[in-house]
DNA sequence: CAATGCAGGTAAACC
DNA sequence: TGGTTTACCTGCATT
């Protein structure tokens, strides 16, 4: 590890560290305080930030709302809305399925269902087993937005080219599958802890760091 | 103006 | 059978 490279992350977080924090907050009040549909449009959110900005997939969400498209409109439709989003005829019939999915008896509900798991891991397993477009970058990802982040790194291009420069991996995999993925999870709360910053802190810091900002 | 790089990856086929 | 390759697919900023 470079030697000057802690000492950088560590001022960068003092000044930011509080608006961590508050975000991080946020993040709870989503689950505590949300609907089935605050929820879902987490959800939707992630399933579409791959290989996508993020600033063009919200929009993308909050479009589909207004237009009232989110829990009728076919794929077809969808991705009229999805301009700015990449593969979004692909991305388009996730959402379809992922809203069929928590659609039963004529009841919509997400939050029902997700309560039924006592632990973020397990959520996450099920995720990854159960719906389409969710790896485990996403499922993470999706779990921290609503709240349940704190044991779970989200292993993103940005992450993972800073767990690099930090020496806790000595490469970028080329390929990331689930057991690869959780092996450098542990490594990477281990190395959270040896810095004293929480996981879920490290994550949003070294976002902040190569992106300037703090999203979501 | 053409070429290149980059967007918070995933599923499925392949060997 | 677990790692690798390929399809998904496009707008936008930079060189």
């Amino acid at each position: 590890m470079s030697k000057d490279l802690l000492p950088e992350i560590k001022r960068i977080y003092n000044t930011i560290s509080d608006k961590i924090i508050t975000r991080l907050q946020d993040f709870r009040n989503t689950w505590q305080q949300g609907t089935d549909e605050s929820i879902f449009l987490e959800l939707v959110f992630c399933l579409l930030t791959p290989q996508s900005k993020a600033n063009c997939c919200w929009d993308a969400v909050e479009c589909m709302l207004d237009k009232d498209l989110l829990y009728t409109a076919r794929p077809e439709r969808l991705s009229d809305e999805l301009n700015r989003v990449r593969f979004k005829h692909t991305k388009a019939r996730r959402i379809v399925e992922v809203r069929n999915k928590f659609l039963t008896k004529n009841k919509f509900s997400v939050k029902q269902r997700l309560s039924e798991f006592d632990d973020p891991i397990k959520m996450r397993k099920w995720l990854v087993d159960n719906i389409k477009g969710l790896g485990y970058k996403e499922a993470s990802h999706f779990l921290r937005n609503i709240g349940f982040g704190e044991k779970l790194a989200i292993l993103d291009r940005h992450i993972l080219r800073n767990l690099v420069s930090f020496g806790v991996i000595n490469e970028i995999p080329k390929s990331l599958s689930p057991s690869k993925y959780l092996e450098i999870e542990e490594k990477m709360k281990r190395f959270a802890e040896e810095i004293n910053i929480p996981l879920a802190h490290l994550d949003i810091l070294l976002w902040y760091k190569e992106t300037g900002y703090i999203f979501k």
